[in-house]
DNA sequence: ATAAAATGTTAACCGAAGTTAACAAACAAG
DNA sequence: CTTGTTTGTTAACTTCGGTTAACATTTTAT
């Protein structure tokens, strides 16, 4: 299992990917408050994990395996926002940051749960599964109207 | 700032005060799942921190200030498992372990919201400010309300 | 093309939290 | 009271995630 620690590199990582199409180490520091050599000894670790491809001064690309952690941590970041912002109505900041941290904790039934609730209590009516309530299909709408979350 | 490790030594202790009216090293080991050297160092950490009386071999006792994180830490307990029992129906043993998780991360505010939520969602009508939504009174419904729980 | 700036790596270090193994103290029972 | 068991402590070590400082590499701009 990986750790905390570095699932946030994953996830961060991910993001960046997507919002400058690459991934580099200042990046990954500026974005985790850390120093670059943390960086770069993280970067390591991970390859050693078969997480990351990676090569001193080279290119880094996430490997599938990451990919869906990050992918699957992020999906849960959009279900807990929404509880937050849309249930408790907690200000949007403080509904990040919550979500953040929430998200991290969360197993995966429980979000099942989390998203079901949602999806019936806030009425996506949008949503073409409103009424056929099914887990997955829960969780694929929140992703879907919750796209503009992810690049923050 | 207390660490999360160390938190946890505080809550575990609490709890043994409260299930055994004493608190030894060999009991925290226990519940923790760790030697009882670790416990030993922890509690000199927590010492120095001024959050127990403690002196080799001698008794053990929490400070006011140690009372307080653990006792905050167990109300929040109470309500998150709420959340997950009652509002999203996970089978009670999944809603105590995702309670012990997710109530180490959330803020006092969004305890705070989501207490109130529960209040009026779950309709406690038993509870004297069943109208009167208030969020100190609301967690303190919950808490007359869940007392069975604290004693796992 | 090369000098300066930006970027990335390495080495040596730190603290937190854990471990095991050996030892010390306390307690219970004959 | 002394002996054996339980309980607690210490010492030496490990791993993880972080740091700074010095160095190496790459990129950019003149």
């Amino acid at each position: 299992m990986i750790s905390k620690a570095l699932e946030e590199y994953v996830k961060t990582m991910y993001v960046l990917k997507k919002q400058l199409g690459e991934i580099r180490v200042t990046d990954i520091a500026e974005k985790m408050n850390c120093s670059k050599a943390s960086v770069t000894k993280s970067l390591n670790s991970l390859k050693e994990k078969g997480l990351v491809n990676y090569e001193a001064y080279g290119k880094i690309t996430l490997t599938k395996e990451a990919d869906d952690i990050a992918q699957k941590a992020l999906e849960a970041y959009d279900i807990v926002y929404l509880l937050f912002n849309k249930l408790l109505n907690l200000p949007d900041d403080k509904a990040k940051d919550e979500a953040e941290k929430v998200k991290k904790v969360l197993s995966d039934e429980a979000l099942n749960s989390l998203a079901k609730y949602l999806h019936t209590t806030l009425g996506l009516v949008n949503l073409d599964c409103r009424y056929d309530i099914n887990q997955k299909k829960c969780r694929d709408c929140i992703k879907r109207n919750t796209v503009k979350q992810n690049n923050e």
